[in-house]
DNA sequence: CTTGTATTCAAGCGAATACTTGATTACAAT
DNA sequence: ATTGTAATCAAGTATTCGCTTGAATACAAG
């Protein structure tokens, strides 16, 4: 065996995970089971795309060891692989909002129209916090939520918040957030929480964000 | 603008990037410039691929923003385009190092057929530098050694090794290091230098490891 | 200007990909 | 057993991709 075939073997194999990550949609799917496992069914809405047409872009996914399946009643769940998988997402996204223009572009015209604030940094939140001067809140779906969450987060559905405000202490501020960067449900709870009279701002990191930068991340309800 | 709109947007670009890392050739290429920058010749040697061939492969790299050129005299001089990309190109790496059983038989397989023994683990070497109890040799090409080396490191490539055997130090053992996991240049060099006489030993992590790792990088001669 | 070299462009062809539609499997619930 | 649901499979089609070949640029050197 000689060096070349080494190479050959070694990049065919990593380009099968490239390939796995050249379609637009496998990369949300990707994002989405950042978040928590879920059911093809799931996906498929999420992502909105037909049923089979989802199916057929997990077995890539599958294929190139991304995720892992397993069937509970009638349902199969999937899930990303290991934290490996977290850590490439997260370095493509990176690479993406670093290099790709149009990407920070759209994003800020998002944020512009829906009259948000700039985020407020990692280290910041994080000092607040040590100060105990705000409430974090998770606005997420609740099984996101168990899957994991910034420790000491308050969990409130986006679509619940409005019913539920009379939970939140008036007398400190509120920092939102939710996926990640290119999620925008913290954008609408902080619009939500202003017109209540809260000062609420968000944070672009998500769970996947924290755990890839090595701080920890709490579990369950 | 609607929220599908902006994930549209988003994973569509992004998609762009995860195409461009869907080639043999083109990881292959990427970890190439990840040590030095080169001109369009020199990669299609390397990758053994035609000229026009890999000049294609580099306009989708340079597409998805991955690498950027410049011209100087009549050669244009190809480079990993920032930090982030190296940064993707060392997670895909992991991933595949940690999810791809083929990958790691392969390299085991490699590394038996050739006698080597079990690299030596990041930690060990710099606890051994600290003690200053080894000669780290860099086997790389020269313009790899100048682009970005590990502080303290010695460079002898390894078609120069046994010419300079005597410039070696015979008190104190080696730990050849070359491009990365998937290069076998350290591998040979250990070969050579134990047929010699000396204590050596290899380590798989390579300069965009390092660099990735925190741990600061010399550069220059 | 002419020659030579490095790189890119353009056309062409076989293979692989993405999505749709309709059938099929697997199995829980009744 | 029958029904209903979740997921996968299979076939078909339009599109894209990867590589080759030969021509075209660009430009430094003589």
């Amino acid at each position: 065996m000689d060096s070349r075939t080494l190479k050959d073997t070694v990049y065919g194999h990593l380009a099968r995970v490239g390939k796995a990550l050249a379609s637009p949609v496998r990369l949300e799917v990707l994002d989405l089971l950042a978040q928590a496992p879920r059911t093809v069914e799931d996906l498929a809405r999420e992502v909105d795309a037909t049923v089979a047409n989802t199916s057929q872009h997990l077995q890539v996914l599958r294929g190139a060891r991304l995720v892992e399946a397993d069937k509970r009643g009638q349902h199969v769940h999937y899930r990303l692989a290991d934290a490996s998988v977290s850590h490439l997402a997260v370095a493509l996204r990176h690479m993406g909002d670093a290099r790709l223009a149009e990407i920070d572009q759209v994003r800020r015209a998002f944020q512009a129209e829906r009259g948000a604030l700039e985020p407020i940094p990692r280290a910041e939140l994080l000092a607040r916090v040590a100060r105990d001067e705000v409430t974090v809140l998770d606005v997420r779906a609740p099984e996101e939520f168990r899957a994991g969450h910034f420790p000491g987060a308050r969990s409130v559905p986006l679509s619940e918040l409005t019913a539920r405000l009379d939970e939140l202490p008036r007398d400190r501020s509120v920092v939102a957030y939710c996926r990640g960067p290119w999620c925008v449900l913290a954008l609408d709870a902080v619009q939500m929480l202003r017109a209540a009279g809260f000062v609420a701002a968000h944070v672009e990191e998500g769970v996947a964000d924290w755990r890839a930068a090595g701080f920890p991340v709490a579990v369950g309800a």
